[in-house]
DNA sequence: GCAAACCCTGTAGTTACTATAGGGTCAAGA
DNA sequence: TCTTGACCCTATAGTAACTACAGGGTTTGC
């Protein structure tokens, strides 16, 4: 099949595709006389499993590593594949607790505009106005921003 | 005082300093004579509300509508900026709903691998390999990737 | 005077794509 | 056969918000 069907079968773009032949993801394939790329089934099911990796938010430089065991399935033991997951959880985690973190605070914030004002008297800036000059700030009350 | 000055007070980089003057956030300050630039007070408070609303995640396109208002308070209704608010929490909203499911998918997998196993033997591995050979996963149970 | 710390501009790099320019190929329909 | 739209190709640039570097100038304390 073609780039595009391959695009489309894979969920992604073909430029995506391109970009990650390039990254050396996925291996280039053959080609037509017109210079045509022409994808058989195991390229398909690469890209499937680098998709679904992407989908669980894992960078393409983990997403490498696991292409390679893969490739080169070993009796080492699968301690590195666990700690990939390990960190890419942790690092999930951490990012849900700051986003939740910010999520309190920019509610806080809004709360300064409860009902209609004009832009000179918006609690909302006046608020980010008064911690600029020094003021101390609602929205980071447990410490500096 | 001079940019690495301000840079200290303002809690960045003197090159992020040097980005948001060019990026139109901060105006150019005046020169000595030698180049350097000169800055006082109001750009060390004009930085601080940038870096005030970078903490909050905020665009810098939205930021410079929020620089534009305090630099222009007018007596217009500030719905413009209750609305930046919310969509911004709303956004930040969605990504930690997205990066809930993401965690629990993720945990889903890595449970796959409960005790030590060879890298040919891993359940994470063989989990991903057979997703992408169209076996369905584990780790989007309630859809596809 | 010397050296370390600072300053300057211009350019490039980071990550994972995404878009565009300019040109070639293919296939269906008239 | 010709036309045209859809597809393909490579090379390059852009996205967002920084961050780093090259190459060179300035300041300040010893």
């Amino acid at each position: 099949m073609q780039i595009g069907e391959l695009a489309r079968r894979g969920g992604c773009d073909a430029e995506t595709i391109r970009y990650y032949e390039r990254e050396g993801l996925l291996p280039a394939p053959a080609r037509t006389a017109s210079g045509y790329r022409r994808y058989e089934q195991p390229h398909l099911e690469q890209l499937a499993f680098i998709r679904h990796c992407r989908s669980l938010d894992m960078s393409l430089a983990d997403i490498r590593r696991l292409v390679d065991y893969h490739q080169h399935p070993s009796a080492a033991p699968c301690d590195d594949i666990n700690a990939l997951l390990d960190a890419q959880i942790s690092r999930i985690h951490q990012q849900i607790a700051s986003l939740q973190r910010l999520e309190q605070q920019l509610q806080t914030l809004r709360a300064r505009c409860d009902a209609p004002h004009t832009v000179a008297d918006c609690g909302i800036l006046k608020s980010l106005e008064g911690a600029a000059s020094g003021e101390g700030c609602v929205c980071h009350a447990d410490g500096p921003a």
